[in-house]
RNA sequence: GGUCGCAUGGUCUAGCUGGUUAGGACGCCUGCCUGUCACGCAGGAGAUCGCGGGUUCGAGCCCCGCUGUGACCGCCA
């Protein structure tokens, strides 16, 4: 029965040897007394040929048909110079086939096996084992799993300890929606599904471990996004007896380890550089940039202020901002309705409008332009560091709005215009000194940004007493970001009492609620917590980055939909009344 | 929760300003073919145009609602 070699891996170095090789047919190309078959397994494809020398071969391979398992045996022959293929690694020979046999018929599959496959996503989703076979998805998923051993090496020989943690949970308030389950056993009481190992690993470093790591799932009832799914894997870390500082220079190693490891790229960790928050949000409008494009936000509010335009003169006399970005060789790229189609995207952050202007000859062009004189015109030029031909951009008004059309249109141009530098195709960024809360309109109270473990920075502990502003507060935090996304996000912890019940009752907790809630790591951290700090690394987001594709669909085998759903399974799905009543549950419209 | 887009043989799609025998490509089926690898040639089957309602002499096309789906905003400590 078994195979001798994998199909896609037979090459020269094979000649003349006798293979028995299995796999699925990707194409069947008949002759009559000669026919070609596409023989597919997960290294690759090559081809066989069958001809009337081998009759009962030849009558195997004419009731071949595409996505049928076969099993074949026959001798690697060498293809004659005009017969290559350089398009697959196993061109220039092919399988002279003396023995075939049929393992498994197939339907005509609703698609295509084929890396460019255009069938829409539900059908795919719906069919998954058939999409699974695209040479693509073969390759991305074992992207994913290089990324999880190279991992798991570099923990190995650090001192780390594997361990476990529960995913049948306790709800905790703050943070995301969670997954619930119900308990049979206690009625109306439900376990939730971990959204991180966050307390765990807390208390794994009040046992002691010092180092701790897992693949963990976390999971989050929350809308999706093409970078976001509902369950999804965490590499997650966590010390004891580290700084911040210290804790960063072993994930530039961990990180240096598996770029190298899983795609052979040498990562200059020294010149990965650390932004403060309030740093990328001036340049760059976001806490995650994408430092491969070259151009940065500007801020004119000083500049503009007493300016004619009553846009922006407006806007900072508001309180607001007016910032810019120059989008170099913007100006011949951009027409009226281009930027019309800008402006109408723009509108959903809550922009009122789309200010431009367009530099040439050292002046500025533009329906606004008229509004500011020449001095004006130069300063303002000068200080967005623009230069002929640059279209410049404006936002105006709220700090958060403008951030946030800036951040989308400084990535929109730079994709369209194809600006990002592709010398440097992995930008890492540590983003460092977050606020430690932030407003919540929600909720009508401050919140955790972090979560409210954070160990805030030593000077700004007073601003958790009463009377005193939280919003000053910033934490000894860090997010790890790669060519613009939050690829891992981390902090040190707080492991005092003191200081953890003056962060629960900024956050509004009384002391009633806070041990009802963490009741357990209160109690734990009476019982000599070490100093301690870590990390969690989105798996399948660095994979997705790595394996070069723009959904984190692509690199998980089974994935949910937009709408959370999983089209093949159809999960989830209701369930028998009986078991609705064992867990003593009433669905108002169940069968 | 909201905004925008999409839905036509198995698949991808064309279908203008309402009147088409609903067109094409790929795939599928049958036959022929010994050097193809996007094989070729000849023939063939295959569509309640997502669902429901409305306007109209007449709807794939216009209107309303629903469903499914994608992207985004909110949300994601």
């Amino acid at each position: 029965m078994k195979r001798t070699n994998y199909a896609g891996l037979i090459d020269e170095t094979y000649l003349e040897q006798t293979v028995t090789l299995t796999g699925w047919v990707q194409k069947r190309r008949d002759f009559g007394d000669l026919i070609f078959v596409d023989l597919r397994d997960r290294e690759g494809i090559v081809q066989l040929t069958f001809n009337a020398t081998n009759a009962a071969a030849l009558s195997v391979a004419e009731k071949v048909r595409s996505e049928y398992v076969l099993k074949i045996t026959g001798q690697v022959v060498k293809r004659a110079e005009s017969q290559l293929n350089t398009k697959i690694k196993s061109g220039a020979i092919e399988i002279d086939v003396t023995e075939a046999e049929i393992l498994s018929t197939a339907k005509t599959p609703p698609f295509y096996i084929e890396n460019d496959v255009n069938a829409n996503e539900e059908l795919k989703l719906q069919y998954r084992y058939l999409d699974l076979r695209r040479p693509e998805m073969q390759r991305n998923l074992r992207i994913r799993s290089k990324i999880m051993s190279s991992a798991m090496h570099f923990m190995d020989t650090h001192d780390f300890i594997n361990i476990e943690t529960p995913i049948l949970a306790k709800s905790t308030p703050e943070g995301a929606r969670d997954y619930l389950v119900p308990s049979r056993v206690f009625p109306g009481s439900f376990y939730a599904l971990p959204q991180s190992p966050q307390l765990f690993k807390q208390l794994l470093m009040g046992a002691g471990f010092d180092r701790y790591f897992q693949i963990a799932r976390a999971f989050r009832d929350e809308d999706l996004r093409g970078d976001r799914q509902p369950e999804f894997t965490q590499m997650d870390v966590e010390t004891s007896f580290m700084s911040a500082d210290e804790i960063r220079e072993l994930v530039n190693e961990w990180v240096k380890a598996m770029m190298n490891d899983v795609v052979g790229f040498n990562l200059d960790t020294e010149n990965i550089p650390t932004l403060t928050w309030q740093e990328s949000m001036d340049r760059f409008g976001t806490d995650k940039p994408d430092l491969r494009i070259p151009y940065e936000i500007k801020d004119l509010s000083e500049t503009v202020k007493n300016s004619d335009f009553g846009v922006f003169a407006n806007s900072v006399k508001d309180g607001g901002v007016v910032k810019v970005l120059a989008v170099p060789g913007g100006a011949n790229h951009y027409s009226r309705k281009d930027i019309d189609k800008l402006t109408k995207y723009i509108e959903r952050f809550g922009a009122k409008g789309l200010a431009w202007m367009k530099v040439a000859e050292g002046a500025l062009t533009g329906p606004i332009a008229k509004f500011f004189n020449t001095e004006m015109q130069s300063e303002l030029i000068a200080k967005s560091d623009a230069n002929d031909g640059d279209l410049l951009l404006f936002g105006a008004g709220r700090m958060d709005i403008v951030s946030a059309t800036l951040d989308y249109l400084r990535r929109e141009t730079a994709k369209e215009l194809d600006l990002i530098d592709q010398t440097n195709p992995w930008a890492f960024a540590w983003i460092v000194d977050w606020p430690l809360f932030e407003y919540s309109e929600d909720f009508d109270r401050w919140i955790a940004a972090h979560h409210p473990f954070t160990m805030p920075n030593e000077e700004d502990l007073h601003y958790l007493n009463e009377g005193e502003d939280p919003h000053k507060a910033h934490a000894q935090s860090y997010d790890l970001v790669l060519n613009g996304y939050e690829l891992g996000s981390g902090s040190i912890r707080i492991h005092r009492m003191d200081i953890q019940e003056k962060m629960l009752k900024a956050l509004g907790f009384t002391k009633e609620k806070a041990h009802e809630a963490f009741g357990f790591l209160l109690e734990g951290m009476e019982y000599g917590f070490p100093p301690m700090g870590g990390i969690a690394l989105g798996l399948d987001r660095l994979a997705m980055l790595l394996a070069g594709q723009e959904n984190i669909r692509e690199v998980i085998a089974f994935p949910k939909n937009s709408r959370a759903t999983e089209p093949m399974t159809e999960a989830p799905t209701r369930v028998e009344s009986k078991q609705l009543n064992e867990l003593g549950l009433f669905v108002p419209d169940a069968e």
